[in-house]
DNA sequence: CGGGTTCTTGAAGTGGATCAAAATCAGTGG
DNA sequence: CCACTGATTTTGATCCACTTCAAGAACCCG
């Protein structure tokens, strides 16, 4: 089966190949029209590197969730470049934000071969009426989206160091959630321009900030594998800002 | 009725005064549960000045509509310092932010005397089963909500002068669409410094825009009242941020 | 191996923060 | 009605973090 943009819908199936199956919004919504014999409407979307999801003023009538893989929510700005408000990784929600509206007003992209669950806006209704299974776990990701549009205004009024800070401890909390594990390294799906336009800093800077950290031995990477070596001096920057800087900067002559 | 808080519980009929009877999430429940023969748990809120509605870390068990007044939606910044996420008027959702979450992650404050309706949880939950009309009127706030929080990331990555001139307008069209009337004057309910802590700015910084724009002619104001003189300039500014200013700029020798 | 992105590094310019201080305003009580 | 106190606002001068501009360097892919 392939749609309008060429994304392909893979499976009937949709939770079968899935990490998260059961604990995400699409699963209780299958869960729960199963529970009444309902065939599901819940389907799998491939896209590859830079596919979109959905586009600015498509029609907005369904959600989705990201089952591997990741994408970033973007918008264009009065200055007519990319803002990117979101990084979206497996058992994210994408689309809350079109609840009410008509149209979608952000752009979803994928920035590797991904996998997303796509779930109507029509069956989330219905189950949600049949289902207090759904409605919490709609609230849930919606209090969860809200909390991290909050975070995130909070870390932009932070200085540069700060905000890559910030940024590297969610990315590593976030797999190591994923993952149940206590992981250390990872590979971030996006680019430097792609982090610059989420958290509002030129690639210069970010490039800057990253070189940085690793002088200070906070962290060591190679290209976008990264690996944190001290987690609580990120905590410390991310906390404190600029304030201070790690001691180690007697190097310069 | 007083509760903990000392804020006065008003009237068992809460629509009965409210400008927006009929047009809100609160009415919407109320009338949902009349049609189950419930009696409301709807409740009215009266809170002064400097009062808050509920603070961070208070059990998050309703969601509450602006009735009248204006309040601030407020969190402390990792500096310590008051960071202002909303400001919330007639007709304005509080708390949908807590929906999945157990408790309140903000705190909401009065600016003003201001009347508010409190919807229970458990209501909103209950008749969110019953009634089409109150997931509808919910998934239109929340969604219009996420919308505000995006335009506001996006504001706050414009420089100072747009900031203000984008905020003044969204007052002045919100403002209009509540009385339904070109209004072209009103007063801000808060201060240059809440002002400052929304917008991302120093306190000197909003007053030296205002100054700016009085004399350049685009609004006249005496404190907190405002007149918008020429909508279209501020328009120009809120999208075009500094890249030109106004031509009235040849004064200083 | 060429040609495009993506990333890094350096030097210079600037918007807004910060520091400092005066001016205005809002109560409050004599 | 006015003097007094504290909060809010305004204005000026200085400073700095980040942007911008400019150029290499590294990477990637056909």
């Amino acid at each position: 089966m392939t749609d309008v943009n060429n994304t392909q819908t893979v499976s009937q199936f949709p939770c079968d190949n899935c990490l998260r199956s059961g604990r995400c919004l699409g699963s209780v919504v299958v869960k729960a029209g199963a529970d009444h014999q309902r065939a599901s409407e819940v389907t799998v979307v491939q896209l590859q590197r830079g596919q979109p999801l959905f586009r600015t003023g498509d029609a907005a009538n369904a959600v989705y969730v990201v089952q591997s893989g990741a994408l970033k929510a973007r918008r264009t700005s009065y200055e007519g470049d990319e803002e990117i408000l979101a990084f979206r990784l497996p058992g994210d929600a994408i689309g809350l934000d079109a609840l009410g509206q008509r149209m979608q007003n952000t752009e979803a992209v994928a920035l590797c071969s991904t996998r997303v669950c796509r779930v109507p806006l029509e069956a989330l209704h219905r189950e949600l009426r049949s289902s207090p299974e759904v409605s919490e776990m709609l609230f849930d990701d919606v209090g969860r989206e809200f909390e991290r549009l909050h975070e995130h205004l909070q870390t932009e009024r932070r200085p540069a160091q700060a905000r890559i800070a910030a940024f590297l401890l969610a990315q590593l909390k976030r797999r190591q959630r994923l993952f149940g594990a206590q992981i250390d390294r990872f590979t971030l799906p996006m680019t430097r321009v792609d982090l610059g336009r989420y958290l509002a800093l030129a690639t210069e800077t970010v490039s800057r900030m990253f070189t940085r950290l690793q002088q200070d031995g906070v962290i060591s990477c190679d290209g976008n594998a990264v690996q944190v070596l001290k987690a609580t001096a990120l905590e410390a920057m991310a906390g404190a800002g600029a304030e201070e800087r790690a001691p180690a900067l007697a190097k310069a002559a």
